[in-house]
DNA sequence: ATAAAAATACGTCATTTATCCTATTTACCT
DNA sequence: AGGTAAATAGGATAAATGACGTATTTTTAT
């Protein structure tokens, strides 16, 4: 974590709207801005955070490490949102949060002005609604983890993540996402390609049969 | 639902620590008591509800339905705690709650109060730490769902839902609870037996080693 | 710029985990 | 006692993993 003294950027980012539906000026003073490198460790697992963060711009990984060594990525956050509020409700958290690309945050020292914020009705519904984002997302991604096979929810990943119709993501990192064996999603992507759905060139996929992966990806939708 | 015409009851709940750090006694006069019969739709998928329930005594079911037709179980409400705070701070909710046992609630009509409790700092935070709770809990489901096979998740179940050493819970709960095939279901419950960890006689199995679930559940745990 | 080293990709095969389907039996309820 | 729901059973199939070896790409060092 590396302070960055750019008040301008500063300030940039706490006048929007996104950060002042959180915050109110009366914690701009134990507020400053940081940057996390990518891999960086924003929050280690089990311990207090010193800090709750406004992310924004950039994206990081919640995980958990399981007692059999293996690590589940439970979700990514992408800015603005926030990072930490788990800590500062309960103290401790069983999650690493970790930067996947450079991230530009506020750092709120929560140490300081724990009683402030927590007093702070506009604060306190905004991470009401921010919390029940994120239990709606990690409740749909186990739905579409015990009803659907890789295949969908790969089609998902790759929309999500392409630029235009180049898809180029490491395949540890997809397969640790979409918390599957590094040999079935490379099973499944060479089935999207001998379908005709993505076309590969060396180590970059093209998406040329984009409505094939839209179909699969509407069928991860929930009834309603 | 219906409503409970007992007046002690109703100062009974209400009066608890548990209810009171939620609500504030200026919400009472926004407040009843109701039950739910097992197999009773207590939220309905995709509407908004009229009402926040304080979950008294009994367990509630959240399920989500896919596409596919598949319906999915994602958590278990046991009281106390709070029902319909999605719905409360969203206007809609893509999960179903249904009543799994008899279930005593304390119905707050949110279409009178909704501005009283959402500026209740103590409400808010509240919400805010239950919030938390459940995000884990569906968080620890999706890691161990990724990392771990049926056997494993079925021992916690089991733990779970057993009194002393009897476990009598119908296969076809266990198997949606579980998120896998009735078949796989019994597969693996007959390995248990077959193994000594469970003894069967007629529809209610026993424990007959317990360490041997205890070992399996330990793998579970995340590290910290 | 080039060669060596490291990381990533990829095919094959055996195995495990889980699903689907259908038929039959057993328990439960009133 | 008869109807319904639940439990059992088996075969075929699919989804996902794991191990092993090889090829390709990327990175690093010279």
């Amino acid at each position: 974590m590396k302070t960055i003294k750019n008040d301008r950027l500063f300030r940039q980012i706490t006048c929007s709207q996104q950060y002042r539906q959180f915050f109110s000026d009366k914690t701009d003073r134990f507020a400053h801005a940081v940057r996390f490198s990518p891999g960086e460790n924003v929050i280690f697992l089990g311990e207090k955070s010193e800090y709750l963060y406004y992310l924004y711009s950039g994206r990081c990984q919640v995980s958990a490490i399981m007692e059999n060594g293996r690590t589940v990525i439970i979700n990514t956050l992408s800015g603005p949102c926030l990072i930490g509020e788990i800590e500062l409700i309960k103290n401790d958290s069983p999650f690493n949060v970790d930067a996947l690309t450079e991230c530009t945050c506020i750092a709120i020292d929560t140490g300081k002005c724990r009683d402030i914020i927590l007093n702070d009705v506009s604060f306190l519904y905004h991470l009401c609604s921010s919390l029940v984002d994120k239990e709606r997302k990690t409740a749909l991604v186990l739905a579409h983890h015990i009803s659907f096979p890789l295949e969908y929810r790969l089609a998902k990943f790759i929309l999500d993540n392409s630029n235009g119709d180049v898809f180029r993501i490491k395949k540890t990192v997809i397969s640790e996402s979409l918390g599957v064996s590094y040999r079935h999603l490379e099973k499944i992507m060479k089935k999207l390609v001998d379908e005709g759905t993505l076309r590969k060139e060396k180590l970059t996929y093209y998406i040329t049969r984009r409505d094939v992966l839209d179909k699969l990806v509407n069928s991860l939708n929930v009834f309603s």
